[in-house]
DNA sequence: AAAATCGTAACCAATTCAGTTACGAACTTG
DNA sequence: CAAGTTCGTAACTGAATTGGTTACGATTTT
């Protein structure tokens, strides 16, 4: 399993919370989409939740809406949400002290991932939720 | 252990390489700086190789070196040369084709990752081998 | 010929991930 | 209030990935 597809699931529970008729949704309709879980859906919806991004109702009638209108929410948020981290990692054990490189490489890198972060961040920071709702119809009925 | 950190030791590997005494250095000496087994530094070695990056021989004196000057060698080549793929996965399975969202959300993330993706490698590309090596002079004898 | 070094295959332990089962808590509706 | 629905969360599983390790043959210098 190469990566982590928690960030294309939750895009795509907001794209069915945002077009579901009366904005809401039950975990089994959405893992229905995705073809997936329903936990797995709860859990996704669980950490969009805590960011403030939805919100979930239990018992009958439950389920989840958007927290806020498509146009204000950021694909940034939902990377952000479901903590995916873009980037690769640092080594696996401290470098050799020792040797020049291996005694300064970690700031070196880090300034360097950070950069790509930031690159990629402020691209996503650009697209809405509503954005991808329009894509979506675009595509389904063009 | 969570992401992948052949990026890290194969820019850490070239900066050796491009700081080392004569140019060259052995499997067991980069490894030494990594603080890592010779056989992964091999691995990465390898792939620098099919890239182009490096040049390995074997034998007696044997061991790596730039194929090209530091200055000539981008973040982005050393990336795509451990085959670092810095974006989120997609659906691990095809969404539901008969819900409106999953019949068409596929392209729509695609298209979504792969800004991301231009994103992170055009801030990539202009980085050098030589920028990593002065930052490192810097920080090492300021 | 001997020593050094790479190239690669095989295997391992640790980790992560999505999926699944299970069950209690909360909520609506009749 | 009782029944049914839905979320929240813990626990577990199987598959995949990863870095590390051992081993050994091929290549090259001395």
């Amino acid at each position: 399993m190469s990566g982590n597809s928690r960030f294309a699931m939750a895009v795509h529970a907001c794209a069915v919370l945002a077009m579901a008729p009366g904005g809401t949704a039950t975990s089994d309709r959405i893992a229905g989409s995705i073809n997936t879980n329903p936990v797995v859906v709860r859990r996704i919806l669980s950490a969009l939740s805590k960011a403030g991004l939805v919100v979930n109702r239990r018992g009958a009638a439950g389920g989840a809406s958007l927290a806020r209108s498509p146009e204000a929410i950021s694909i940034l948020d939902v990377l952000r949400a479901v903590g995916e981290a873009p980037v690769p990692a640092l080594h696996p054990h401290p470098p050799n002290p020792a040797c020049p490189v291996g005694a300064g490489i970690l700031p070196v890198l880090s300034d360097l991932i950070a950069r790509a972060e930031r690159a990629w961040e402020r691209e996503m920071a650009g697209v809405t939720l509503a954005d991808i709702v329009a894509a979506l119809d675009t595509r389904t009925a063009p």
